[in-house]
DNA sequence: GCAAAAGTGTTTTGCTTACACCCATGA
DNA sequence: TCATGGGTGTAAGCAAAACACTTTTGC
């Protein structure tokens, strides 16, 4: 290696896959584009990381700016880095895709940066979403395969509800990221089993229609133990 | 934004923790470091993002130049990326870690770049590393933390053993990157029992004493189904 | 009372555990 | 024959799946 060789630089960004549970759909926030490499076309918050600013926190700022979401208050991790030479036609830009979770949150989202961001249904093979920007589309399925992977051995789960939660809320949860059907019954006395993850507040909430359910927030545990396992992880 | 504004640019590296099984401990693949910042400190073997090179690839790259090593035919995952401002005192530099899995090696590692490479144990408390340059102390932390997660629930164990492998061999990763012991009988059972993972290749192989044992090749699972769970994951 | 959602009890089935026991080999 | 690791059988204990049944509300 030369002593005068310098490193090629590449310019750094962060993405943001950010998934709710909305009107019983998985859906995502993306925006549009609002420059020059697809202008007009769907895809996901982000932006440059500043001089300065560590990862994590580029992402949470990403968030306030463009979807007006509190990343703080957000269940956030690193999902991981896209970097194909080509991926962007501007330059050689390296991407840290984040996952965040957030509930259904009563704002349908107004961006204080003003481009139009949108909730849109993912993950539904009958819904196929629009193409998106860059690897975006790639980028996006990587993280709903993450957060289905997730539900099974951690209480991600209840990221998408809010504070307080009753147990069909969560149940729902995995319901509509999976697209599988749950016994509610079963579901009840395991999740109540798993330890350390659900404390009952104590309160009650009143459905549109039936028994009033036990209201829970979540416990310390961020493991859910023991698992819940979609049968057969195995294709068959 | 202003228009006129240029994001900063970053420069980017690629970072290999690469573990494997060796005298029933778990080890870690470092180097001697060459160069500056650091010099003769041990670290990780890694370097630069060349243009015009994707990530993977630069890590098989690495792989071959810092390691000796074949990055095509080991278990090669990316665990994730560290930027944080001033973890390299040059110049802001992003590395994205990945976890290498490599079998028992019958050659020690000659790496074709000359620094000196040794395996060093890791994982076990009772035996600290020395530290490590730059945040390499916490990638690797987070590297084994990945690689005892992955066991549970996937068939990551085949990647330590070798493409012809017996259920000895396979139980021996699995207690040493987990530091616990397994009763071998109901493990044998439960492997058999999981779908897709292991085929007899037909050949035996002897102990240095006792009953021969048959061989087994890597199946096309890449899931364990049902898993191998380490119990009780929630701290007590 | 009826519908709907919440929650409990019970049975059956299958997996995990613990451990007794047999197998095949080298010394 | 013994020590050693490989491998099978089996019974106890749990956890999971399936489902009958009760509770609590609004209409």
């Amino acid at each position: 290696m030369n002593e005068e060789w310098t490193p090629p630089t590449v310019l750094l960004t962060v993405d943001l896959v950010v998934l709710t549970v909305r009107d019983d759909r998985l859906q995502v926030l993306l925006i549009e584009r609002g420059e020059d490499p697809y202008l007009g076309t769907s895809a996901l918050p982000g932006g440059f990381v500043n001089e300065y600013e560590g990862l994590d926190e580029a992402a949470v700022r990403e968030l306030a700016e463009e979807a007006g979401l509190d990343g703080r208050r957000l269940h956030l991790e690193q999902l991981r880095t896209y970097a194909t030479p080509g991926r962007d036609p501007r330059a050689r830009v390296a991407t840290v895709a984040y996952l965040a979770i957030a509930p259904d949150l009563p704002v349908p989202v107004a961006g204080t940066d003003a481009r139009a961001a949108a909730w849109v249904p993912a993950g539904d093979p009958a819904t196929p979403l629009p193409e998106l920007a860059f690897d975006h589309g790639q980028i996006l399925a990587d993280a709903i395969e993450r957060a289905r992977g997730k539900l099974e051995y951690t209480t991600l789960a209840a990221a998408f509800c809010a504070d307080e939660f009753t147990m069909g809320e969560l149940r729902r949860v995995y319901e509509v990221v999976w697209g599988v059907a749950l016994d509610g019954r079963n579901f009840h006395r395991k999740m109540l089993g798993a330890k350390g993850f659900l404390v009952p507040t104590g309160g009650r909430r009143m459905p549109e229609v039936g028994r009033p359910a036990v209201l829970y927030r979540r416990g310390p545990a961020g493991e859910l133990y023991p698992p819940l396992l979609r049968s057969g992880g195995y294709p068959t």
